[in-house]
DNA sequence: CGCAGACTTGAAGATTATCAACCACCGTGG
DNA sequence: CCACGGTGGTTGATAATCTTCAAGTCTGCG
């Protein structure tokens, strides 16, 4: 009947969620209208000034999620992957673009009821990963401001090999990464060409390389010392209390 | 009895939330234990790594929010100011300050149940507010990322004159500013000397000048036609869904 | 083969940081 | 009253970093 809720309530107790719902949370989350939705490689799902569009959850796949600013720069908010949420303003305030095939879970409340109102389970979880989510952006933002290029890309890779580990995608060291170079430098704030000369450093010293779409963290012990790289930000613990 | 939950209720209905909560939203909203608090200027009232402090609401004041980084450096999260909600994480991912004196309401869930348990109409209101950090957090990632240093200058005083706007202090051209260009600087991702070079050159032509702790915008319109500012991501409107 | 997208390299120029002073203000104590 | 120290702000010269411009290379694919 209600396949995808079904799908949901499976996939919010597996990885990276890993959630024990109650009977009550269970009923409560089957009263909410959910939906699956499959988009091929290069969809934009989402547009920047478009307003409401449903919650996305991440089941499968890639997404970029970018802004396109008015001074004609773009800036690539967060390389979007299995377990994000990505949760929608009044105004979308950026868009996302499935980089390759992509599953999303789809949640959008009816009649102006919210969310909340239909489940508080599903708002403590989604506060929780609202929560985790401007950690990361926080993250970036020191990244970006207060790490050098070199440092500021390591740290980047380094975190998105931990946020696969806490999907249950692979061990992290080896990984499938199908973004371009340009994508990253719109992420670390550099430019392209730099960015590809940063890689370039990074390769030559052996401490990780950047090439047909995978990465590699080769020598991942100097990579932790050289960012001090502290996975705390990403924790999605238990004893939140929102 | 509760004083401190019925004066968060008239905050909760006071700009810049505006709420318009329900008979049984005030009912929930007065089951959660909640407590005012003032703290001098200069306290820490948050420390990064420590774990579950209460959410804050700021009432009155400026707060600076900060992270202490492993490489010596420190960013500048936010300059938080009366509205403003500071959620926290199950590890704290920032440091807070006080750095005029500051009145916040303190709420924290007890017994491990979640906050959205006691109160559907708090969980939306805070998702709403989150929601609406995490925008601004973006707007400050592309704004250090990919605006030029004179720009990104004037962005973040014409956002800050916003904020105000909306929390209901004052026109917003001229404001008091407590931060040093320390403390600027590091918000920035400039050193505090450059910051100082930009400041001057802002001033020289004649766009804002911010001196004495006293932000002035003297040509709004020619600022806001150089960052090409657009306020819709602090909007704060009923129609989240979350 | 030839094209398109992504990547790579070198040289030159612009921007930003660093270093080293110095000024201005303010509250304190002699 | 005034010297003093501390904090915050200002300036110039120099060095490092990053961008821009221009020119390729490599690869997959019709």
């Amino acid at each position: 009947m209600w396949a995808a809720t079904e799908k949901f309530l499976r996939f919010l107790q597996q990885p990276p969620l890993e959630l024990i719902p109650s009977g009550k949370d269970i009923a409560d989350i089957r009263s909410i209208p959910i939906s699956e939705r499959f988009y091929p490689a290069g969809t934009t799902i989402a547009e920047e000034g478009r307003p409401g569009r449903p919650h996305l959850f991440i089941s499968s796949g890639w997404a970029l999620s970018y802004k396109s600013m008015s001074n004609g720069q773009r800036l690539v908010v967060d390389f979007a992957q299995r377990g994000d949420l990505i949760s929608s303003s009044p105004i979308a305030d950026r868009s996302v673009r499935s980089t390759t095939d992509v599953t999303v879970f789809e949640i959008e409340a009816q009649n102006h009821r919210p969310l909340s109102a239909y489940s508080s389970y599903l708002a403590h979880a989604m506060m929780r990963l609202m929560t985790r989510n401007h950690s990361i952006a926080t993250e970036h933002l020191a990244n970006v401001a207060r790490r050098r290029p070199l440092e500021r890309t390591a740290f980047l890779f380094l975190e998105t090999s931990y946020r696969l580990q806490q999907a249950g995608d692979g061990t992290g060291d080896r990984y499938d990464f199908p973004f371009t170079q340009g994508d990253l430098a719109d992420a670390l704030g550099l430019t392209a060409i730099h960015t590809n000369r940063v890689l370039r450093d990074l390769r030559e010293q052996g401490l990780m390389s950047f090439r047909n779409w995978t990465v590699e963290l080769l020598d991942r012990r100097n990579l932790l010392e050289m960012t001090l790289f502290d996975p705390g930000y990403l924790d999605l613990r238990e004893d939140f209390v929102g």
